[in-house]
DNA sequence: CGGGACATTGAGGAGAATCAAACAGGGTGG
DNA sequence: CCACCCTGTTTGATTCTCCTCAATGTCCCG
């Protein structure tokens, strides 16, 4: 999942299309805290994810860190590049995932329509990517936060006391590190976002939004 | 081409495989200025470019601007996302592509081993663009210009007195909003580099490296 | 109940942005 | 051929956003 300006219907359509020949079998299950893979692995299959949450990360030798992007049911994640994995991944929220075959994205022999969503699937990603870019080369820190939290709300947010809510399986420290930002700055966003009742923040966890429209003015506009 | 970390061989070596099938009939040719492509219109080629220099970008309505990518000889680019371009494309140098139907991507009925050689390319563009994740949300301006000079040195870099050094069809502009940065940041960075000794301005478009492992020290460590 | 990890808050500082002014340098027209 | 202009670049002064460092607070788990 990246954070992408809103309105972005294509990512919450692949999972159906995509799981027609899962056959129901082999799917992969993953505890919280558990490794997918690693950089530098060798790629035996993509995985699209079918419930949980995982976060695909890059690290610098001294220490920075990158979060790549957050996995949210139907984002496919693992395609490599040279056969190799370019992130490592590890899993936020207990997972099931449907493995594909690495070949069946490569040269799709035996199932072309599996073949054809996989490549729309990495296509999708290129595209969120460049979104993405705009939001960490520039965008502020409001803008950051407020986007991050709109798309959050768009693609897994539920109703709570009649207002849009999510639950925030990764830290403060994850989301900084994926919009580029610190840790103490996110804490500080949100917190004058709250003061502002612009949202509410149940617990740790738990974001409520009381004004949509004025959040989405913050992300895209500013302060 | 992405700032990637040094080293970065694989995108290297695409013209030659790729080339294979292109029956140099219908290639492309393009005068600096004229676009290729705008965010919106439907994909009907991707373009593999031999000669020239292509610049993507994206626009936010306010007019802040992020240059996705510079597209050099080897790259390809028009990867389509739900059928549309996603960003604009034009081109800085006279530029000679060769376009692929689209269907040569996503289905490759008749060639499969332009299909796949197209899909290597989306797979690498996608593994190119988590790096420059790491540039844009965790690199000071020292370093991101930095690896900016080496990566483009590796790939088009030509020896001048005996240094390694390059052309810049772009503006500092352009690298401002390819770093995520300011034009005035850009050209305080090369004064202050150019001081150093460790790069000479020979013109406005034309830089050398005069201490290399200086300049990849300040890329990877910073000041 | 206590400990540890994570989050919040605060004070101060650094880096890059912004605003503004001088400076090329290439192209055009006189 | 030269003066001029326009655009892009460099440089300077100042501001502001976000980072850094430090202290306090909170929640979860044993």
């Amino acid at each position: 999942m990246y954070v992408t300006i809103l309105g972005d219907q294509a990512r919450k359509q692949p999972l159906a299309a995509l799981s027609l020949k899962s056959g129901g079998s082999s799917e992969t299950r993953l505890k919280a805290g558990s490794y997918l893979y690693l950089e530098g692995d060798a790629v035996e299959w993509v995985f699209q994810i079918k419930t949980g949450v995982l976060r695909l990360t890059r690290l610098l030798e001294d220490g920075r860190r990158q979060v790549i992007a957050f996995g949210y049911p139907g984002d496919v994640v693992g395609f490599p590049s040279e056969g190799l994995h370019h992130t490592d991944c590890d899993v936020l929220m207990d997972a099931c995932l449907q493995p594909y075959r690495r070949a069946m994205l490569e040269s799709g022999e035996g199932d072309p329509d599996l073949h054809r969503n996989l490549l729309q699937a990495a296509l999708r990603e290129i595209s969120a990517m460049q979104d993405h870019f705009m939001m960490l080369g520039r965008k502020s820190a409001v803008e950051k936060v407020s986007s991050f939290i709109c798309v959050l709300a768009d693609r897994v947010g539920t109703k709570i006391d009649g207002h849009s809510g999510m639950t925030l399986p990764m830290s403060r420290g994850d989301i900084a590190d994926f919009l580029g930002l610190t840790t103490e700055t996110i804490s500080r966003t949100l917190t004058q976002l709250r003061k502002s009742k612009i949202i509410e923040i149940r617990n740790i966890h738990t974001i409520l939004i009381l004004r949509p429209t004025a959040l989405r003015g913050l992300a895209s506009r500013g302060a």
